[in-house]
Parts: structure tokens; C-alpha cells; sequence
DNA sequence: TGTACATCAGTGAACGCGCGTTCACTGATGTAC
DNA sequence: TGTACATCAGTGAACGCGCGTTCACTGATGTAC
């Protein structure tokens, strides 16, 4: 195998370009049209190249829908991992650092992101496009951003927040999700099961707001879109460590 | 105005019944290839009748549309209405009842609609359709669900269990926010606006949950699926009762 | 009750459009000797 | 370094399809007198 910066022949450079270029362009009109309207055709077209020229670069349109949600997902986890990795640098600074932040910060990051590109957030969180199956490679990037949410649980752990009783259940679970929860284990190192539990709650309403927010439910409802966000994210963290906020 | 039974004409009756076969292949085209892909040509052809005849009956294909996302909202209240209702009369019976179980009845009729109708539950809560706005004539129906989940909040009110302070924010809510629950207050009669802001919360939450589960994301990571529904669901009641559920 | 007219449902052809995908081809770029 | 051949990018025409919407029309149903 070829080293990675090994000098490409101009032919591979112009390939890697154009491919970027296509789904640049697609990505675009994804922007305006929505998933179901993106069209070989007119992105070929706005690149002034024949339509069938696209063919040598992906072999269907599900196959370039599929790059585009592989780059929503990873775009995504990128700018998460980026809010937590300048997170992580403020705390070392401060040795220690706000958990509590560290949380809000993951989700603010999720939020500026979907607001940022509300199509491809569609793409991945919205409606499933009919007659459309992610094949498996969409799982790898569509997992970045969950870790990153987990590892503030995780680390809440490690400072002993869920109590000296480590894997302990505070509320029992009932036994399938105790088994689910088992099987999740790798992502939530000695946090207990109920508060991992409570942890997929959190995330799962964090897209929730999102969603509500970007797709039309608080119109007429909420005007104080940012506070009532950071509120929420915060009372959905507390929710979280719920049989420890006692005082909080 | 004519009353309501009025002997029909023989048209009219056609007319009330015909509009209504519309909507029910439209609605089970929408299930099988997605709102952009519901065709008014697909559907008279299905109903054996000329495609220029469907507009005797709806104006345009977003006409269409828009009768169908009135009919999913009217269809989830109603079932969301029924689950509260046979909540009522056994509480009534028992003199009483849990507001823990009224929320989660109402929780748990809002995923049943959803997975009995994805489509038209993908209809109304997932992305929207590109090109599409809804009218005015949506937001009633919409809004027919949250108020039924909004009444074990005023009930619990009712009840003291948000403390004899009243209307006294237990947590302070930035200014935008509080203002926010100032105006939705007649949803939320005695209910702390802290607290109503928590309900919204819980409410979002809870469309996360069935968005995720009917929208793939659980995928590989929760398998018992109604257990796992059923405890988030109590967790996030306990979430709006937050600043009570010391002992819970 | 009977007739004359107005209303309405439904037809079928047409307009003008865009789509995904295939295929035989030309000409440029890359590679092995 | 130079030549011969193989690979690949891109073209343009074509296939076969479906779509929303309009329009002039026929014939049935409803209504006013």
C-alpha cells in the first residue's frame, strides 16, 4: 500500500477534487431541496459536466447520499469533539473543571451545528428517506458524538459523583435494559447502569430539543430558543445524577 | 346554515365519501414511499379515476398534503385524548389516581400511534417536506396532544405537589424564558413556570425517544425497547418534579 | 309535478418538465518494457 | 528516454419513466319557477 502522502498522478488529485467538488455541489442542493429532490442531473449540470460523467464517481444516487450523510455524521462529531477538546484544555488549565459545562458545551455544540446546517442535520436525524437503507459504514461516524456526551458521565464517575458504590444500580432497571445497559458498558466506565440509562435519556432529548426546535414544533411556543436550550440541557443533566441532586 | 344531519344530496354524499377514499390511499401511499414521494396521479390511478379528476377534490398536491397532516395530528390527539380519558375514569373510580401513571399512560399512547403509523407520525414530526409550509389550519390539531400532557402537570398543581408557594419559580428562569411561560401560563394554571418549563422539556423528550426509536437511531444499541421507553419516561417526570423528588 | 337552466363530477388529451441509468465512443493520462 | 498498450474520464444521445397541472368537453345531478 502506497504511503499516504505518497505524490499523486494529477489524474488521482483531479479524482479526489472532483469528488469533493460533487459533493459540494450536492450538498448544496441538498440545502434547498431536501433529500429527495437532490438529483444527479442537476448537480452534474451546475458542474457543467454530463450527467453521466458523475457515474465514474459514485455509482448511484444512494451512493452518493450515502457519502453525504458518512460527512453529516462525521461533521457533526468533529465540531463536538472540538467544543470538548478546547473544553478539556480550559479545565487542565483550571485543573479540574465544570462538569456541568463540559455537558452544556457538547450540547450547545450539537445545536450551533444543526443550526448551522439544518439539511444535513435532516439527513441524519429526520425522516429516513424512503426506499433508502444506510448500509453499515454509516456507524462508525454516527457514534463520535455520543462518546463525546458519555465522557462526561464517565468522568463524572471517576470523580466519585455516583457514590463510592461504584456499578451498584441506585434504581434497579428491569432486566432487558439492565442486559442492554450490560452490553453498553465499554462507553460508561463505572458509571452506574440506571444513571447510563438516564444518560441515553439525555442524549436522546438533547436531539429532541433539536429536532423540535428546527423543524417547526416551538414556533408560537418558545421565542427564548437559546436560554430555554441551555435550560433544558442543564435540568436534563440533573436528571442524569438525579438520586445524588438532593441539595442542587 | 344548514344543521348538521341534514339529508344529504346524493352528491354530496359522494362527494363527503370520495374526498374521504382520497385521503385513505393518499395515506397509504404516503406509508409506503414517503411524503415526496405521494402523487396524485398514483392515487387516481389507484382509485381507477382520471388524474384531473382528484383536483375536483383538493386544489394541489400540498392541498392534499395538508389534509393529511391535519388528519395524523387529529389522529395522535385523539389517541393520546382516549389513553387520558380511560386514565380518568379508573382514577375516578379510585378516588384518586397516580399522575405518575397519567403521565405515562399518555406517554406510552403517543409511541403506540407512533409505531402503528410511522409514516404519518414521519409526517408531522420528522423533516419537512422541502418546498411545503404549513398553514394556520395545522397549529389546533397540533396542539391537542401537549394539552392533554400538559394536564397531569396543572393536576399535580392541583394536588400542592409543586408546594403551596404558588406561582413561585422554584429554579429562576433567564428573562426571555420566564416570559416565554408567562405566555403559555393558561397551559399551565398553578404549575411553577420552572417547573412548565421542565414539562415543555419532558414533552420534547419525549417525541425524542419515539423519533429515535422509529427513526433508526437505537439501532444496535437498545434492544428492549418498551422498557427502556418506560423508564425514561418516569425519569423524565421526575425531571419536572426535580426539585421535590428528594425521597422519590 | 314538470320543465329549463345552472351546477358540478369526471374524462382524456395535452403541455412541459425532470429524473436515473446505460452505452458506444473519443481522447487524454499513466505504465511497462 | 521513447514507444506501445492499457486504463480511465468525460461525452452525448437515448431509453423509459413519472410527475403536476390545465383545458375544453360530456353527461349526470340539483334547483327555481
Amino acid at each position: 500500500m502506497a504511503p499516504v502522502n505518497a505524490p499523486q498522478t494529477a489524474r488521482a488529485r483531479a479524482r479526489a477534487e472532483l469528488t469533493v467538488a460533487i459533493k459540494d455541489v450536492a450538498r448544496r442542493h441538498l440545502a434547498e431541496h431536501g433529500a429527495s429532490g437532490l438529483s444527479l442531473r442537476a448537480v452534474a449540470r451546475e458542474l457543467g459536466m454530463a450527467s453521466s460523467a458523475v457515474y465514474r464517481y459514485f455509482a448511484s444516487r444512494d451512493e452518493l447520499l450515502t457519502a453525504l450523510i458518512v460527512d453529516s455524521y462525521d461533521s457533526l462529531g468533529a465540531a463536538v469533539e472540538a467544543a470538548d477538546a478546547a473544553w478539556q484544555k480550559d479545565a487542565a488549565a483550571a485543573g479540574g473543571g465544570d462538569l456541568a459545562e463540559r455537558w452544556l458545551v457538547a450540547c450547545r455544540a450539537v445545536r450551533r451545528w444543526a443550526l448551522d446546517s439544518p439539511q444535513e442535520y435532516a439527513l441524519i436525524y429526520g425522516s429516513p428517506v424512503p426506499g433508502y437503507r444506510a448500509p453499515d459504514d454509516t456507524i462508525g461516524p454516527a457514534t463520535r458524538t455520543p462518546v463525546v456526551m458519555a465522557a462526561a458521565l464517565t468522568e463524572a464517575a471517576a470523580r466519585g459523583m455516583f457514590g463510592s458504590g461504584g456499578g451498584v444500580p441506585l434504581v434497579p432497571l428491569p432486566p432487558g435494559l439492565a442486559a442492554d445497559m450490560e452490553t453498553l458498558g465499554p462507553f460508561f466506565e463505572g458509571v452506574p447502569a440506571d444513571a447510563a440509562a438516564r444518560g441515553i435519556v439525555a442524549w436522546t432529548a438533547v436531539f429532541g430539543l433539536v429536532t423540535f426546535e428546527l423543524f417547526g414544533q416551538y414556533d408560537n411556543v418558545i421565542a427564548a430558543r437559546e436560554e430555554f436550550f441551555d435550560y433544558a440541557a442543564r435540568a436534563l443533566l440533573l436528571m442524569v445524577v438525579m438520586p445524588n441532586a438532593g441539595g442542587v
